[in-house]
DNA sequence: AACTAAACTGAAATCGTTAACAATTCCATG
DNA sequence: CATGGAATTGTTAACGATTTCAGTTTAGTT
């Protein structure tokens, strides 16, 4: 492996000047630059990013930590974060990907290690984690879960809204009756969720009917469990929303095994759009939840915050919306 | 950041007998070894990880190689292997995640940025890539696409087995009018299947129809697409191999487009097993190709190899399996 | 021509760790 | 009680970069 010395040698100067030519440092005079790039490029140098990191401080590498990926998060989430990410990422940084319940030792999470943490979180349990990160003082920024402390960087998608929105859209469709298959416990998207199915409820005078709020946990076959004790109801609704797509394709299932015709004799919604709610039969009618651009805006606040420290922590939030398909009938 | 200086200096001690102790030297007196371990977790001691880098030239970076994480990988494919890569790989290594596509300049790809590197290949157009690796000497393990190279290490399912197990079962079904849709042009996994499908058919002594050969490139678009052409034939087939999981849906949604019942008129094969696939309707008849498993083989394999350099490099299959659903009916 | 400020380059220290080699301590032995 | 080898521990020098501070050119003024 060559080093800046061997590149001093050959230069016929010092390796400092080396350094500093290769770093973009004003003081050297043009044409020794010139010089010094040539002769590192022919030579094939790159730098050794272990002695870069140890006298610099720096990692290049910034860690994404997702609630855990043994479980619970569906493959898109995770493949759209990741594909966010390394779309913007330029290649100096690696990107490491992993589990916050996969660390066993917080003590392991420290500046030297990260330059920059993202957290795709979808858990209150999460906090521990995070603040054990903010208090390292790693630049972080939380992505997908609206945090209560405005200390941290915080991206988010107006979920609460978007399915406000999609419920709005079954009432104006003709529904009164109308039912939701809640998120996993404990999960902020879950109780946003349920908030913005209640919020069109309650601005549509419509009532609140306690059969209608079924378990869930963002499973396909808790989806399939929900829907199945709804329409085993005597007075069944006519939607359904479900709080993510993974759970109305769960429910789609219960649908046709009781010979249940979606959407004329039952209608239903989706959350997240992910790429098979198009290819559902019928198609699914979603709520897009942008986990690509949440993620690119969260990186890019995540270098901002890299080089410039002081850049004051916000919280930003990216728009869902419809997406209109085959699942939801007019009545 | 503490150092081993400062607990030296705390015990009594040269840092140097400190960072013995603290590795595991035989050559500390047990005592010695451990006041100083006890010291060290008094004062949160972490190591730094850029310092150990540069003189033991470890980096504790492994990494994960897509041919692409932006395109034609499909998602729980690559959640898979990550799964199974983090479900094994301890916590003292760092696994970053990329995309050979992404790589812009192979020299960032060197020894001492990387421990081992595992390659989840798709494509001969890799090839360029997993010989620069090689060149650097970095350990490695290509996992997925079958390679000539009998001096690489290299983790795949036997796919033309698996396709031919289950084409025998179509064909035990009654049928003899066999279709294939095919994957990406250029991927092994496209002809390796085709060739399980041909395998079969051949075993059989059934005719091979020009017209039953669609050519497809693994996305749900060409799926529909394929299927499409096949339903318009004048004599169609009775069943359609799908060369994986993601064209099945596709195709099963080109069948509901034309209205041709699945299984009753056409019957469906699918390839990979994905999540899914259980949850298509009727539920999918496929073969599972166990990618968390090829991931942990080759992530075991790996670190075989970090720890002996010297072990040959040797070709591991790992067993797919038919499942059994309800898209092939008997005739 | 002499002087000075600006422009550029270099020497040496430093980051936190491991490793080669040297030095010390400990005991059993004669 | 000296002695010698084994068992421990310490000294010092890497590893490959950046950075501080000092030194040398260069160019501009008088």
């Amino acid at each position: 492996m060559i080093t800046i010395k061997d590149i001093a040698r050959v230069a016929g100067v010092s390796h400092t000047t080396v350094s500093r030519a290769l770093n973009g440092n004003p003081l050297i005079k043009k044409a020794t630059r010139d010089k010094i790039e040539r002769i590192a490029a022919e030579m094939n140098y790159v730098p050794n990013y272990s002695a870069k990191s140890l006298v610099t401080k720096r990692s290049f590498i910034i860690g994404l930590f997702f609630s855990s990926i043994e479980q619970g998060t569906s493959s898109s989430f995770l493949v759209d974060a990741i594909k966010g990410i390394t779309h913007i990422l330029d290649e100096n940084y690696n990107l490491t990907v992993n589990g916050i319940d996969g660390v066993q030792h917080f003590s392991n999470i420290q500046p030297q290690r990260f330059d920059g943490i993202l957290v795709m979180s979808q858990s209150d349990e999460d906090n521990a984690f995070i603040y054990h990160v903010k208090k390292t003082g790693i630049p972080l920024v939380v992505l997908n879960r609206q945090l209560e402390d405005p200390g941290i960087m915080n991206v988010v998608a107006n979920d609460r809204e978007g399915v406000k929105e999609a419920i709005d859209y079954a009432v104006q469709q003709g529904h009164r009756k109308l039912a939701i298959i809640e998120g996993k416990p404990g999960f902020k998207s879950s109780s946003e969720r349920k908030q913005g199915f209640l919020d069109s409820l309650i601005a549509g005078r419509l009532p609140l009917n306690p059969d209608y709020f079924a378990p869930g946990d963002y499973s396909i076959e808790s989806g399939y469990a929900a829907m199945s004790k709804l329409l085993s109801l005597e007075d069944r609704p006519t939607a359904v929303f479900c709080s993510n797509d993974d759970m109305a394709i769960g429910a789609m299932n219960a649908c046709y095994a009781h010979k249940v015709q979606v959407p004329e004799q039952i209608s239903l919604i989706g959350f997240d759009d992910m790429m098979f709610a198009r290819y559902t039969n019928p198609a699914l009618t979603t709520v897009r939840k942008p986990i690509a651009e949440i993620s690119e805006l969260g990186i890019t606040m995540l270098i901002q915050l890299l080089q410039q420290p002081e850049t004051p922590p916000q919280q930003l939030f990216v728009n869902t919306s419809l997406v209109v398909r085959d699942t939801v009938a007019g009545i």
